[in-house]
RNA sequence: CGGGGCGUAGCGCAGUCUGGUAGCGCACUUGUCUGGGGGACAAGGGGUCGCAGGUUCGAAUCCUGCCGUUCCGACCA
C-alpha cells in the first residue's frame, strides 16, 4: 500500500476527550472515529487491526470444532419475551418498533436467536454436540459509554454458542473452548490470564474471564503469589483468618461521639486501629425475610462484597443500601452510629469480624459508639459469612501464597450456561430413550474491538503503538527521503517494494511528499513494527537503515540482501 | 440516574469574570527556499461562538430553558 492511495488520518495533538492511552492513540494513529457517544467509525487502518484479530479467532474456533454462523442484529421481541430477559434486561437492551408497530431490539447477545434455531432443527442427542460461532456487532445500550472501544455501546464480539445432551458434554467443549481460547489470547499477543468468575444469575457451575492485565482496566483481579490461583475480586473466597480470637481485656463502655461519623474519623480522633472497629451495613432484606431490612458487619478496614451479600438468603437481590430514612425508623440513628448491640434485625457477620475482640462500632444512637466489644461477652455471635472482597496480602483461598490484587481488561469469557435458555425456550431433544431432554448450552465470548484496545493499552511508547507481529495493520514500512525528486531513491524503492510483495509482505510505502520527520512520526505513531529508510546517501554508500520499533538502535544493512534480510526480521 | 467540567475554524485552546470590529497555535491552499526527526518565509481560505428564548442601543460574554459531550459515582456483565 502507497501512503498516496491510503486514508491516512493522524493527528499531531490529543484530542481533550479521550482518556486512556489506547482511546488516544487510536484516534491519533487514525484507527477510529467517533460518531456518538460509545458509537465508533473504523478506518482503514483500524479496520485492518480488527481484521487480523477475527482472522486468529476464526483459525483457532474451526480448530475447535465450532462453525461460523451470522445472525440478525435486529431481533423480534418474542425471542426475548420467550426467554424472559425481555423484561429482565433492562434498559441496557434497546428496543425499537418498526414500520408496523411490532416490537425489536438490537442484539446485545445471541443466545435467543441461536436457541431458536436450534430447537426447530435439533431433534435427537445423536446431532449432539454442537457448536457454533459468528462473529459481529452487538449492541449495548451502556449507562456510560467510556474508553473509546473499550466501553462502547456498539461493538464487534465474538460469541460461540454450544448445545449438549448432558453436563458432562459441556464440560467436555468447555475446556475445548478454554484451550483455543488460551491459544487465541497467545496469538493475539496479550499479556492476559484467566480467571475464575461469577457465573450471575444464571447460577451452574463454571465460568472463567479472560483479562488483559492493565491499569486502566475495570475490573480487580486477585492474584496468588504461589499459584495459578487467579480470580475477579467479585468472587474471590476471602478465608476466615487463622490467628484465633484474642480473650477480652477491656470493658464495654459507651462514649459521646459526635463527631465521628465515618470510620476514618472514629480512628483518627480515638486513636484505635483501624483493625479494631467495624463497619455496620444496612440492606434491604428479602421479601420472605421476616424483618425489612438486614445488617452486614465488616471489619473497618475491609469492604463489602456485594456480590457474596447478595448470594445471602436473608438479603435482597440486587442488593439496595437502606436509606436514612428506613434507617431512622428502624433503629433511630442515622448510617454514621451503627452497631450490632441492640440491633433488632438479622445480623451477618464476616468471618474476619467473629474473630475480633475489644473492637468499637456504633452505639445505635447518634453520636455514641461502644468501645471494647466483645463476642460472647457482651452479645451473641450472630451468622457469620464470607463477605468481604479480599485485599492485598490475605491467604490466597488456594491455600498457597497470598493475594495481590491488579486491575484487568475483561477480553473473553467462557461460561456454562446450563438449561437456563433451553428450559425456557422448550429446547429439547430426544435421548437415547426416547424422552425429551433440555440441552445443556455453553456461551464463549471475546470482545473484538475490545481486545484491539486492549493490546494497545499494553504496548505503547511515547512516540506511539507498538503492534505485535500478528495484530500490526502491516508488516513493515519503507520511508523513502526525496522520493519525488531523487530518481534513484524511487526506483531503487519501487523495486524494492515490488520484491516484497511478491514475497507476500504487506508493506507501506511512504511516498508522500512530507519531510522525514513527519514521516517517522507517522509510521511511529501507526505501530509499523520494521522501518527502512531509503536516501540518496545510502544508496550511494550501498545501505539502507533498518530500525524496529521498539530497537534502541538504527542499523545500516546493505543493499543487496536488504530483501531477504527484512523478510527474515518480519517471519522471526 | 445523581454530582462536576466543557461546548468559540478540521484539531488544541484564549477571549466570558468586567457586554462594544471574533483571536492564537497546529492543520489546509498557493508560491519560494529547505530536504534524515512534526522546517522557514510570504500570501490566502475557513466561524450563524452548541440550540432556542430573554435582558440591552449593542450579547461569544449577562439571565432562563434545552441539547451534546466528558469526568466521578451508582448501574450492568
Amino acid at each position: 500500500m502507497r501512503a498516496s492511495k491510503f486514508f491516512i488520518a493522524t493527528l499531531k495533538e490529543t484530542p481533550s476527550d479521550a482518556e486512556v492511552i489506547s482511546h488516544q492513540l487510536m484516534l491519533r494513529a487514525g484507527m477510529i472515529r467517533r460518531a456518538a457517544s460509545g458509537l465508533y467509525s473504523w478506518l482503514p487502518l483500524g479496520l485492518k487491526v480488527v481484521r487480523k484479530v477475527e482472522h486468529i479467532i476464526r483459525e483457532e474456533m474451526a480448530r475447535a470444532g465450532s462453525q461460523e454462523v451470522l445472525m440478525p442484529a435486529v431481533q423480534p421481541a418474542e425471542l426475548w419475551q420467550e426467554s424472559g430477559r425481555w423484561v429482565e434486561y433492562g434498559p441496557e437492551l434497546l428496543r425499537l418498533n418498526d414500520r408496523h408497530g411490532r416490537e425489536f431490539c438490537l442484539g446485545p447477545t445471541h443466545e435467543e436467536v441461536i436457541t431458536d434455531i436450534v430447537k426447530k432443527e435439533l431433534r435427537s442427542y445423536k446431532q449432539l454436540p454442537l457448536n457454533v460461532f459468528q462473529i459481529q456487532t452487538k449492541f449495548r445500550d451502556e449507562i456510560r459509554p467510556r474508553f473509546g472501544v473499550m466501553r462502547s455501546r456498539e461493538f464487534i464480539m465474538k460469541d460461540a454458542y454450544s448445545f449438549h445432551i448432558d453436563e458432562d458434554s459441556l464440560k467436555d467443549t468447555y475446556q475445548e473452548m478454554f484451550d483455543a481460547y488460551v491459544r487465541i489470547f497467545d496469538r493475539l499477543g496479550l499479556d492476559y490470564r484467566p480467571v475464575i468468575a461469577d457465573n450471575g444469575s444464571i447460577g451452574g457451575s463454571g465460568s472463567h474471564e479472560f483479562h488483559v492485565l492493565a491499569s486502566s482496566g475495570e475490573d480487580d483481579i486477585a492474584f496468588s503469589n504461589q499459584s495459578d490461583y487467579a480470580a475477579n475480586i467479585e468472587t474471590a473466597e476471602a478465608l476466615a483468618p487463622t490467628t484465633a480470637k484474642s480473650e477480652a481485656t477491656q470493658a464495654l463502655i459507651i462514649k459521646d461521639t459526635p463527631n465521628a461519623k465515618t470510620i476514618a474519623a472514629l480512628v483518627e480522633q480515638f486513636d484505635i486501629a483501624i483493625e479494631k472497629t467495624v463497619k455496620t451495613l444496612i440492606v434491604e432484606a428479602d421479601e420472605d425475610c421476616d424483618f425489612e431490612l438486614v445488617a452486614l458487619l465488616v471489619r473497618g478496614d475491609h469492604e463489602l462484597n456485594e456480590l457474596k451479600a447478595e448470594k445471602l438468603p436473608q438479603v435482597k437481590a440486587p442488593l439496595v443500601f437502606a436509606t436514612e430514612e428506613q434507617l431512622k425508623n428502624n433503629i433511630g440513628a442515622g448510617a454514621g452510629s451503627l452497631g450490632p448491640i441492640d440491633l433488632d434485625m438479622p445480623i451477618i457477620i464476616d468471618r474476619s469480624v467473629a474473630t475480633m475482640s475489644d473492637f468499637s462500632a456504633g452505639a445505635n444512637v447518634d453520636d455514641k459508639h461502644y468501645f471494647g466489644i466483645n463476642w460472647e461477652r457482651d452479645l451473641a455471635i450472630p451468622e457469620i459469612a464470607d463477605l468481604r472482597n479480599v485485599q492485598e496480602g490475605d491467604l490466597s483461598p488456594c491455600g498457597n501464597g497470598t493475594l495481590s490484587i491488579k486491575r484487568g481488561i475483561e477480553v473473553g469469557h467462557v461460561f456454562q450456561l446450563g438449561t437456563k435458555y433451553s428450559e425456557a425456550m422448550n429446547a429439547n431433544v430426544l435421548d437415547q430413550n426416547g424422552k425429551a431432554k433440555s440441552m445443556h448450552m455453553g456461551c464463549y465470548g471475546i470482545g473484538v474491538t475490545r481486545a484491539v484496545a486492549a493490546s494497545i493499552e499494553q504496548n505503547n511508547d511515547a512516540n506511539g503503538i507498538i503492534w505485535p507481529k500478528n495484530l500490526a495493520p502491516f508488516e513493515i514500512a519503507l520511508v523513502p527521503i526525496n522520493y519525488d525528486k531523487a530518481d534513484t531513491v524511487k526506483q531503487t524503492t519501487d523495486a524494492l517494494y515490488d520484491e516484497l510483495i511478491a514475497a507476500g509482505i504487506d508493506v507501506f510505502l511512504d511516498d508522500r511528499k512530507e519531510r522525514p520527520g513527519v514521516k517517522f512520526a507517522d509510521m511511529e505513531l501507526m505501530g509499523m513494527p520494521h522501518r527502512l529508510v531509503i536516501s540518496d546517501r545510502g544508496i550511494k554508500a550501498g545501505t539502507f537503515e533498518y530500525k524496529g520499533r521498539t530497537d534502541e538502535e538504527k542499523q545500516e544493512i546493505t543493499t543487496q540482501g536488504a530483501c531477504n534480510f527484512l523478510i527474515e526480521k518480519i517471519r522471526a
